[in-house]
DNA sequence: TGCCCCCTGCAG
DNA sequence: CTGCAGGGGGCA
């Protein structure tokens, strides 16, 4: 489901929630959700939560620290931020008990989801940590950092480069339709073809659309919601995304939709060349 | 480097 | 009922 920025907005919401705090108890209902032992964290203190495109590390001060991938679906919930809204429900997967009291619950209705112990000391050796491409906000993610890159794989559609998370990591299928249009560039265009104007655009672009993303606690279209169950506003401010058949918001002719890549994909036939 | 797949729910 | 959904691993 949640692409950089709201993984991002969990981030700091478990950040504030977990560091300091134990797990005195994990009850896991979907087994292939939960992949290695609880034993190996529960109490453990965590000490830090941070990401990485769209991979949560949750990192104690033991030997075991965990790993959480939402994918599509995937939802954390802290029980004193929800209220009254009852939880678990059928989409629970997971249940983490802190000292403290709290419950945070881990829900997929997909199920495609994980969390994953991993030894501590040997995060960095996690195959997805060691293939995952840089940072939007790396200080060295510049322009010329982006012409270098997209000279290596000149033959690929600038959509799927864009959603390879080898390349640039934590743009999925919202961030990149709203970044290609910022840019003016059209989806099916081939990596290769882009000038270096084009590529300066883009490479502004994407970094403008992740910061408002996380600016704005992310977008939801149906499944991503933040710790408190709330949803964020990004959706609200999409030029393309889900505007299929609506005006442009800069030429006002109409957005299209088309499956490319494998995705959903939005574009302005006239803003974008 | 594309295509299928994991799985469930919901819109059309 | 079919097709589609913001991800990514594994396969040819």
């Amino acid at each position: 489901m949640p692409e950089l920025p709201e993984v991002e907005t969990i981030r700091v919401g478990l950040e504030n929630a977990l560091v300091g705090q134990k797990f005195v108890d994990i009850t896991v209902l979907l087994p292939k959700m939960f992949i290695g032992s609880t034993e190996a964290v529960t109490g453990s203190k965590i000490i830090g939560v941070s990401r990485r495109g769209k991979l949560l590390i949750v990192t104690t001060d033991g030997a075991y620290s965990l790993l959480i991938h939402l994918k599509m679906t995937g939802q954390l919930l802290l029980a004193s931020l929800l209220g009254k809204h009852g939880l678990p429900d059928k989409s629970t997967k997971v249940i983490f008990t802190l000292a403290s009291g709290d419950r945070l619950f881990f829900n997929d209705v997909r199920t495609f989801g994980y969390i994953r112990v991993h030894e501590t000391k040997l995060l960095a050796q996690f195959p997805f940590l060691q293939k995952i491409g840089i940072e939007p906000f790396d200080p060295q993610f510049t322009a010329e950092y982006l012409v270098k890159l997209i000279h290596k794989s000149s033959r690929l559609s600038i959509k799927t480069f864009l959603l390879d998370q080898t390349k640039i990591a934590g743009l999925g299928n919202i961030y990149t339709d709203e970044a290609l249009f910022l840019a003016k560039i059209l989806p099916t265009r081939s990596a290769g073809s882009l000038s270096s104007l084009e590529i300066e655009r883009l490479h502004s672009s994407i970094i403008e659309v992740m910061e408002k993303g996380v600016r704005l606690g992310g977008s939801s279209r149906t499944n991503y919601i933040t710790l408190a169950g709330t949803k964020g506003d990004f959706l609200s401010e999409a030029h393309v995304y889900q505007r299929e058949d609506l005006p442009c918001t800069v030429c006002g002719n109409l957005i299209h939709k088309v499956q490319f890549a494998g995705r959903g994909t939005h574009f302005c036939p006239y803003c974008q060349k």
